[in-house]
DNA sequence: TGTTAGCACTCAACTCCATCGAGTGCTAAC
DNA sequence: GTTAGCACTCGATGGAGTTGAGTGCTAACA
């Protein structure tokens, strides 16, 4: 069967009715809803098409139709390309004079969950270029060695090292000259264990300490498997009473605690980011995860520059504002593509 | 009246079945749950009794009796002085072999939220001794700066300081000396306009540099005033019907959410942290914050050595097992006391 | 004087049942 | 192809009756 204009006006009338009133939508109130000028039966008649192409579906007998997974589907990739919305001016974000980043985050999934009533999540930008670009210890005490670690994006990663023996001035430049030289530029895949041997045997008797810089190096690279995601909103599941039942309330929760479920969304968005507009969407089980397959997920990536690339997510019930969503996200992208330019 | 010796074993029985079942608790169950070998009508004189005292109350005429906040506070309070409780061996937590606090804290979090089926915060440990130790400026490239702030403590900030002029070694290490030499050792309350006018008239014109340092060297003795939670088991609320209508808990969720409520709980724990146990219970509305009114929250001070001082805390029903938990939590606090004097 | 048995009373929770109404599918007529 | 009409379905709502746990009170008992 073919899904003709008339299917489709009708389509969208049932979706967007559902999506504003959150009860099945029967056929006496499309055929006033919609400029169609057509008798209830006739709605019916084509409802029951639509429901044969697997597009609405009726909770049971006797009740109305809502739109399933695949009749949302059609509505947004139908809207996604239908109008390439003009960004509206959303109200001025706080994004200015934020130093730290991780606060910078936090405040977006805030401001994020409060225009959008729906939860939210965003993810530190992974950073791609792993390479060294400077290392340096310095004495704190004479007990402590600083080592300071700069990697490229200006990220900085420190360690404390103890040390047995007190280390002068001289064998202090003498390492750290050593250090320089021997890893700067470095990515994470060029630190073997014969680099490592050849060095630390540079470093003669303080080999040990030297080894401990290495290490810190190497995990400084490495160590950002575990991405940092923030979360906010997680109550605002609270205003959409199909999430709410004491089960999927609890599961869902519980996703948003442990950010491991969170992360393979942000892997698949950024794996899976072909088209131009950097926005997904995935209806109930589209989603990679399981317990949110009566939500609906709307993602966008952001990109601070130097290919740091996170990903921020909206997370609401299938019948969310779809429209507002998106455009809330793409504002969001801007807003954070202009803060990295004036920094 | 008096609260005589049967009279609190009653009220011990009524709290304790009630903590089991989370129902109102009878007559006749007390009659046959104790020892005391009185009918079910005396139980109720009795009860009568404790209901005028106000320890328990009726949820509803015909209902039986259950606990007040107050009466849970006498049977806390009984409990807390009774039995020193031994601390029991509990599993071993997965503490070693963390080395980012971050990472130690969430931990730490998680793991007591498993154990006690409640859901737990964690702040990580206010530093007070907040005295600078240590600060120094690295040349990463030639267009950035890169200031390295310790404070006691071992505590790193880091800064990154864009400068528009190519300095030299030399100048890079006068600079250093001069940042040491006056800034060493210096609490937040000894950098005042004066000091800071003095220093930059000393660096001539590097003087807007060492601006920027100091501002960094300032804000990291100081800034940390939004001290960081972290939460877990928020879930678990969804285990214990009288906190999951829909109202209460979407507003305890957001409470978990925003962390301003939580600091107040662990500000007013440090401060009011008397006793020797450095335990404390709030019960309903003891609690400083007014959307936990249904809950109890018992916390602890941990304490890492050095002053740096955090609360752990955990929050469930008013029924939760307080014997379980505070046994926990002193726990807890051991194995976090272990780990500052290994590492 | 403290304890107990007995009884009337209360009230939430549950079941049963009738009603209502929104919505459907089908058929026949236009 | 469209529409009017009708029988049918089924969740939701609400009232009536029942049940059972629990109470308060009183009178009798040790």
């Amino acid at each position: 069967m073919e899904l003709d204009e008339r299917k489709r006006t009708i389509l969208n009338a049932i979706v967007r009715n559902y999506l504003e009133t959150g009860e099945p939508v029967g056929s006496r109130t499309i055929s006033k809803y919609t400029d169609l000028n057509l008798s209830s039966a006739t709605i019916r008649n084509e409802m029951a098409d639509l429901e044969e192409m697997g597009l609405i579906l009726q909770p049971h007998t006797s009740a109305g139709r809502i739109p399933s997974d695949q009749g949302y589907r059609v509505y947004v990739d139908e809207m996604l390309r239908d109008k390439e919305k003009e960004v509206e001016n959303m109200k001025e974000m706080l994004l200015d004079k934020e130093e730290k980043l991780e606060t910078l985050l936090k405040q977006v999934a805030k401001t994020l969950a409060t225009d959008t009533n729906y939860a939210t999540m965003i993810s530190a930008p992974q950073i791609r270029k792993n390479k060294l670009k400077f290392i340096q210890i310095s004495k704190v005490d004479d007990e402590h060695l600083l080592a300071t670690i700069v990697i490229e994006g200006n990220v900085i990663k420190n360690k404390i090292i103890t040390v047995e023996e007190v280390l002068d001035d001289a064998t202090m430049l003498k390492l750290n000259i050593l250090l320089n030289t021997r890893l700067d530029g470095l990515a994470v895949e060029d630190i073997n264990l014969g680099l490592i041997a050849a060095v630390k045997q540079e470093a003669g008797i303080h080999s040990e300490i030297i080894g401990g810089v290495i290490d810190a190096a190497a995990e400084s690279i490495t160590a950002d498997e575990d991405l940092q995601i923030y979360t906010s909103g997680t109550m605002n599941f609270f205003k959409y009473p199909e999430l709410t039942d004491s089960a999927k309330a609890s599961e869902l929760i519980s996703t948003f605690e442990d950010t491991k479920d969170l992360s393979s969304i942000v892997e698949d968005t950024l794996s899976s980011d072909g088209e131009d507009t950097g926005i997904q969407v995935y209806i109930g089980s589209e989603s990679p995860v399981q317990a949110m397959k009566d939500c609906s997920v709307v993602t966008a990536t952001y990109e601070l520059g130097d290919g740091m690339k996170g990903t921020v997510g909206i997370i609401g019930p299938k019948r969310m504002d779809y429209d507002k969503v998106i455009s809330t996200l793409k504002n969001m992208r801007h807003a954070l593509d202009d803060l990295y330019k004036k920094n």
